[in-house]
RNA sequence: GCGGGGAUAGCCGAGCGGUAAGGCGACGGCCUGCUAAGCCGUUUCCCUUUGGGAGCGGGGGUUCGAUUCCCCCUCCCCGCGCCA
């Protein structure tokens, strides 16, 4: 949620941000309009209830030196039927006018790339060697604009979905006829491979000073509407029938919830936490985009990166949170390059996004892998997450990032990690834990 | 699931129909060669701030007036039951 003042004092910066992201500014209109509907109706409440408290302290005087008190008693009661109607009122136009508030996106990071859409992400880096099969050549090098190290393979890299099944690795009709389609039983050393990778990323967060975390992977509608804008996620979330509780769709949400209502101490800034949970979403508008396989799926396991900060310190852990998620993908060889997401490529919580997308041979594309927004006090606003500062009480800035979400991670390894035969090779930095080099 | 006990400000904690004590911590000031101590003030949120209003886990009710009485709900603690 953005900080009603800046509506009140400042709305060109509203109306500026909507422009940026190529958005309609009617909402900040119509938010400034009810809320000054509010702040009226608010003033005449307030100012008839200072009548009612001076009425009930001349009554208590009275009763209490023997006096009869029936006259004001019925003025008392005259008042409290105004208060009435205007308090009905007061509640409509304060629930209209948050509903409209909450809906008004982050305010835009100056240097974020101005674009109506994805086609303006700007590659910012690469990172890597890729592995290109001759024939994707030259979509490759239009994708790496030229700027990333490759080499050429001569046989065509096979999908992870036919690895996975030919080697018996996943099952993915079993799955299809126990839950339905994107789901997968994973098997054998794969599932070895997973357990190894989320072991392997803890242990590197933890190193980096981030506190292990696994949430409730179930949240109550309050909190989940405290951390993401519930409306927009009612497309994603599964609901649990007959319970208030829809199973999470990420850790961030738990995470962003841990601390909610809460007022922190400046010097316990900032807080980093690794969240590990399996994911849930009911991909709604995905249908026939990545179908087959397990990279775009109901349900998968991940590890995310999630900071409180102090608002000064923001951009700094931005920055903190994509550099571990580049030596991570470093560590493991993946080749990636990083995207600077335009803004009208946002979402509405984040105010500065980057993604970093692996290099999949066998698609012959750059896909995402991590997405490291910077959400400013966005989401603490909304979820009351508070630092004592010098001036009193100040609203944290949140960020978060993936470091993996297994299945796409997986498929990236499997992808480029494999030899002509099928067999494939597990990353340098696994392989001790993993206690095998190829699977 | 059953019975009993609880929830008060950042934390601890009193009040139990008359309008939120006290302590701790934090911040500001006074004092001080410096620190500590001491003293004074501030320390929930909202509004158009020389002023008002709301707020005692949440929601309703009784009353001129509710932290206090009544009802419903949530969570925590103790015991019993069930159980990976």
């Amino acid at each position: 949620m953005i900080d009603v003042n800046v509506l009140r004092k400042n709305p060109e910066i509203l109306f500026e941000s909507q422009k940026r992201r190529f958005q309609d500014d009617g909402i900040v209109r119509e938010a400034i309009r009810l809320d000054s509907e509010w702040r009226e109706l608010l003033r005449r409440s307030n100012s008839l209830k200072s009548d009612k408290n001076k009425l009930v302290r001349e009554i208590g005087d009275r009763i209490r030196s023997g006096r009869g008190a029936d006259d004001i008693k019925i003025k008392a009661a005259e008042i409290d039927r105004e208060i009435e109607r205007l308090e009905t009122s007061l509640k409509d136009t304060e629930t209209r006018r948050d509903e409209v508030l909450k809906k008004i996106p982050n305010i835009v990071d100056s240097s974020a790339p101005v674009a109506r859409d994805e086609t303006g992400n700007v590659a910012v880096l690469f990172d890597g060697t890729a592995r290109v099969f001759r024939d994707d050549k030259d979509s490759f090098l239009e994708q790496s604009n030229q700027r990333m190290k490759y080499e050429l393979s001569d046989f065509k890299p096979k999908s992870h979905v036919d690895l996975l099944v030919k080697r018996g690795l996943a099952n993915l009709e079993s799955a299809a006829a126990v839950a339905g389609s994107r789901f997968y039983y994973l098997l054998g050393d794969l599932v070895l491979l997973e357990s190894t990778l989320e072991n392997y990323a803890l242990k590197f967060l933890q190193k980096k000073g981030f506190m292990l975390l696994e949430p409730p992977f179930m949240m109550n509608r309050e909190a989940t509407n405290g951390a993401t804008d519930f409306t927009a996620f009612e497309d994603t979330l599964y609901k649990i029938e007959g319970e208030d509780l829809y199973l999470i769709a990420t850790s961030e949400h738990p995470i962003a919830a841990y601390l909610s209502n809460t007022i922190l101490e400046e010097g316990s800034l900032p807080l980093l936490f690794a969240g590990i949970s399996p994911c849930f979403r009911k991909e709604a508008g995905a249908h026939g985009k990545d179908t087959k396989g397990i990279f775009r799926v109901h349900q998968f396991n991940k590890i995310e990166q999630f900071a409180f900060v102090r608002p000064d310190d923001s951009r700094i852990y931005h920055e903190r949170l994509l550099e571990n998620a580049k030596e991570f993908y470093r560590a493991l060889e993946i080749p990636f390059r990083i995207v600077d997401i335009a803004t009208g490529d946002l979402g509405n919580v984040a105010s500065r996004k980057f993604d970093i997308e692996a290099w999949y041979p066998a698609q012959g594309q750059f896909r995402e892998v991590v997405s490291a927004s910077n959400v400013l006090d966005y989401q603490a606003r909304r979820l009351k997450v508070r630092y004592r500062g010098k001036e009193g009480n100040v609203f944290v800035h949140t960020l978060n990032s993936t470091l993996i979400a297994t299945t796409r991670t997986l498929v990236a390894i499997i992808e480029n990690n494999q030899q002509e035969d099928g067999s494939i090779v597990v990353p340098k930095v696994l392989r001790d834990a993993m206690g095998k080099e190829v699977i």
